[in-house]
DNA sequence: GACGCGTGGAT
DNA sequence: TATCCAAGCGT
């Protein structure tokens, strides 16, 4: 590992790099914009940092503009119904953030905004060491170290770290606060965040354009494109399971909202079979069950998942035992899995009647 | 520290 | 097609 990198050159490379190259984002207040004095808003900021947790740029931005639209203050969200939030959210997935964001906006509003420091931030649902660092940084201006995995992946380049990860994280994370300066912590973090998604990319870093390249341990061996060192991942198992589409005479489908914890948790679904190897059928009521062909596939972070999609039209008196009947629903609110069941269906004769067949 | 937790784009 | 991966957090 290099040691001789130093502070103030790589801060000042990387600044300049960014004051020329920063990408315009929607809740970005730009270097520029910036110097002439405009203030970061910690709602946009905390909001996007949230959005963000793995999760990509391109599918944050539309989900940002709607939340910004709908709810323009930490107050309004706060003051908003919880399923208004998750339908809002259905889509954007690691649904445990809705429920946290909606938990913090509220305790943002009860302090009166939110609170300045890292420790002050890091204390909030659904706040960890990076959205901490990253909402202190950005929008308070305190030198805090973020540390991503973008962030990780410069950093195990710059300094040449060949210890496999997570294992080095801390070691990575103790780099990267060598190299974050006092002053423009925000743009640094940002800098840092933009380098790794543009240029010190995870297959093909183009260190060509890299302005960190002449600081660079791993460019300078010829192994940039090697780091960091990951250990290997276990492969995903498959499970198959059975979903229910039921519709009643007045077009209402039957859902079920799911446990608020676990697998989209809160989240509306369709009445199903467990996930398993060999899931035992379990319709939710008694109907004449067209099973329809084909499976809906779909992979979630540690399992590929196989569903059969039975469906059924029902007369209005009946009743389920599992979930209720919900006039008007709007299938934008469901989570993909649920939604690709629901064009699943929608692709079968579900609409069409099935009594002339 | 390891695992559970979504989704869509890139390769 | 299969795998990797992304501005992580909570338990």
């Amino acid at each position: 590992m290099r040691d001789g990198i130093d502070r103030e050159q790589v801060s000042g490379a990387l600044l300049r790099w960014y004051d020329r190259a920063a990408r315009v984002l929607p809740w970005r207040v730009g270097p520029a914009e910036r110097a002439a004095g405009v203030v970061p808003d910690p709602y946009r900021v905390w909001l996007s940092e949230v959005m963000l947790q793995q999760t990509t740029v391109a599918t944050v931005k539309a989900y940002f503009h709607r939340f910004t639209t709908r709810w323009p203050t930490v107050e309004a969200l706060a003051a908003a119904q919880d399923a208004e939030v998750m339908a809002e959210w259905a889509g954007l997935g690691y649904y445990a953030r809705a429920r946290n964001l909606i938990a913090c906006a509220r305790a943002v509003a009860a302090q009166g905004g939110f609170p300045d420091t890292l420790d002050g931030l890091r204390a909030l649902p659904g706040i960890g060491a990076y959205t901490a660092a990253s909402v202190a940084a950005i929008a308070f201006d305190r030198s805090e170290t973020v540390v991503d995995g973008n962030v990780e992946r410069v950093v195990a380049r710059l300094f040449a770290v060949r210890d496999p990860m997570p294992k080095s994280k801390p070691m990575l994370a103790r780099l990267a606060a060598r190299l974050t300066p006092l002053e423009r912590p925000g743009d640094f973090a940002q800098a840092m965040m933009d380098l790794g998604a543009t240029v010190c990319t995870p297959r093909t870093p183009r260190c060509d354009d890299c302005p960190l390249a002449g600081f660079c341990e791993a460019q300078a061996q010829g192994i940039a494109a090697e780091l960091p060192v990951k250990t290997a991942k276990t492969p995903k198992p498959t499970r198959r399971g059975i979903a229910y589409v039921v519709i009643r005479e007045d077009g209402a489908p039957l859902l079920e909202t799911r446990p608020p914890k676990g697998l989209l948790g809160g989240m509306p679904g369709w009445p199903g079979s467990d996930w398993g190897d060999d899931p035992t059928p379990a319709p939710p009521l008694a109907a004449d069950w067209a099973l329809l062909p084909g499976v809906v596939k779909h992979t979630f972070t540690h399992f590929h998942l196989e569903l059969s999609v039975a469906t059924a039209r029902v007369p209005q008196a009946v009743n389920p035992e599992t979930g209720d009947f919900r006039p008007g629903f709007d299938p934008g609110a469901l989570p993909t899995v649920m939604r690709k069941v629901w064009d699943h269906a929608a692709s079968g004769d579900l609409f069409a009647g099935r009594d002339g067949a």
